[in-house]
DNA sequence: TACATGAAGGAAATCGATTTCTAAATTAGA
DNA sequence: TCTAATTTAGAAATCGATTTCCTTCATGTA
């Protein structure tokens, strides 16, 4: 007798019908558009909401060639810096009513080629993008572009492609945290960096080498390693330089992980830190905060860049509708906790 | 005299025209149905790459119904399980060519519901969701249902919700944790909980108390403290009964955060850890791994919970088209790092 | 009074892929 | 050889919201 089983999606044919008008003035009053009157609209809305009408994106996306979405695609989303930046990201769009796809490359390159693609399908309107470890063409980032969705790259970018960019002062900040441990009396520093073709790796190697010309220190040869940003591989490559004949007195390393191997190292070593060595890493981790001692690191934040990015899709494009790219650089903060501070005492409990 | 500016998107009937067939046959080739021969099937595709088509989602959703989408709603995509839980997720949909949208309540209602909203504007076929900690009200889950829109609900659930649910075996982890510490020596162990009111804390609580009970522990009243799973009410409330007449000798926490704010406040009042007091936290953060000493946890498995949840969608309702709802639990391990073992003493590189 | 102006609403085309139904062509079977 | 069965391909309707014209009607102005 009763058959309700699969009642169809509420449309605004449906919200028409109830209200005795057109699906055109329906729709017109739903975007409140100026060409229909304030009557008509509160009608619609409230129509609308006791018919329990749900706006249908892919019906909309479809007519309008936009879809009010834009995607993110970072290498880890648990990662300290990714993690704020997407905070940023979202909190902006939020304001703006558009949406947000979060997508993950997992630093593969097979994986962020796939997470173009679906952003692409899914008509989003401009993508934010933290190029994977792997990347080295970009190919599918032209595929954006060519698809007139509009192309962010923040922090881990390739400037050979035409776009927008926004990324981290690398070699300041890492001048600043070497300047730090110099500053703090350390002069024999080594560094722990991390792929060459990388350019946020290799601006912190930059920033490096001008703190230490600048001071005019004397630095070795096998003080500088790169490839080291894990914990493992930078405890081995750390004990390795306690053990040699000229061993250093601190480590700058581009990496939290890496700092916290040197940690590890120089405890099973029995180095005292920060009074027989400074550490200083990089991104501030959350972990940074509660080892023993707790690690001094280089603040990127990452929720402000994440803002400024999204701030360049809705301002700069969308509402100045400016030809030319932006090019923002924003500073980061030493972060300077107990492992670098033999001057300046601190503890754990009083830190930054 | 050039005037490239805005070439259209390539659809089907671009190819159709190239081809010299019917649109309609293409959508065939591409969808690989039956009916439609072997040879345009390689013609269409061979096509379709050199012209650079991009499947439009939004028209094929619009028209089939379903988006070959999925969404998940989680509190937080920085911590741990929920890193864990996604990265499980996606593996799924990868395999299974479908998309996944991230989404983030930020433990906040309103966002949560707003998060509803959005997905089913996307047209996802199924949402998966942890609830926030201020959810209370589940009208918005039960929009979803009635949008024809699957349901699953993981870890942080409200059973008054019809639908598929998958959770942890909070009360059995609580039980072996606590467990764990008596099977140390310890016998004076207080608990810091969540609150009263969501299920998972509700269940940790019930495991420490059966735990307590069966060993025949005498507990007093005030060991037992709920709403302290920040790092910083840990540390008051730990320091509190630390002055007390009675001081507890091991703490079993509902989160690692807590667990490292007594851990902070065992270091101040001067005990060692885990001589003379056992920690043992919740969820294995990252940061467990690194503090000194390292922090035993409860490990989670989030990323197979991940697995088994959308496996849930791909095989139980897709594929078997089952109508009952799938109701799973997942085992937990315990993580007896340094805090917590004085008799089996280990060290922090060795853990694990 | 006659005309211009503008506001408010509607009809119909459109976005691009899917799907149903039909027709043609091929193969098999008797 | 002729009919039935089976492939293969195409025509056309469809999904739901948007948008571009129009039309109508009210208001203001000369």
């Amino acid at each position: 007798m009763n058959r309700p089983i699969k009642e169809k999606r509420v449309t605004i044919h449906d919200i028409a019908k109830a209200v005795g008008i057109a699906p055109s003035s329906v729709s017109k009053a739903l975007n409140d558009l100026p060409s229909v009157s304030e009557k008509v609209k509160t009608l619609v809305r409230a129509k609308a909401r006791e018919l329990n009408y749900k706006h249908n994106l892919s019906a909309a996306n479809l007519r309008r060639g936009s879809s009010r979405t834009i995607g993110v695609i970072v290498p880890r989303v648990n990662v300290a810096f990714f993690a704020d930046t997407i905070a940023g990201i979202e909190e902006t769009c939020f304001e703006n009513n558009h949406r947000l796809i979060i997508c993950q490359s997992n630093e593969s390159f097979e994986k962020e080629v796939q997470a173009v693609e679906t952003l692409i399908q899914q008509n989003v309107d401009c993508i934010l993008i933290s190029l994977s470890q792997e990347t080295q063409t970009v190919d599918h980032l032209r595929e954006i572009t060519n698809h007139h969705i509009h192309l962010i790259q923040f922090d881990r970018i390739n400037p050979d492609v035409e776009s927008h960019i926004i990324v981290n002062d690398n070699r300041q900040a890492a001048y600043k945290a070497v300047r730090h441990l110099i500053d703090e009396g350390y002069s024999r520093i080594a560094f722990l960096g991390g792929s060459e073709y990388l350019p946020i790796y290799k601006h912190r190697k930059e920033g490096y080498l001008s703190a230490i010309r600048e001071a005019d220190l004397d630095i070795p040869y096998n003080y500088i390693i790169n490839n080291a940003v894990k914990t493992e591989t930078a405890l081995a490559k750390a004990l390795e330089l306690f053990y040699s004949k000229h061993p250093p007195d601190a480590f700058f390393t581009v990496s939290d992980f890496a700092a916290l191997g040197v940690l590890k190292a120089a405890r099973s070593f029995g180095l005292r830190v920060p009074d027989d060595l400074g550490i200083i890493g990089f991104s501030n981790e959350a972990f940074t905060d509660v080892t023993t001692p707790t690690l001094s690191s280089v603040i990127q934040w990452g929720k402000n860049l994440g803002k400024e990015a999204s701030d360049i899709y809705f301002n700069t494009i969308l509402k100045e509708k400016k030809q030319t790219f932006a090019h923002l650089t924003i500073e980061s903060t030493v972060a300077a906790r107990e492992s670098s501070c033999r001057k300046t005492k601190k503890t754990a409990l009083e830190t930054d």
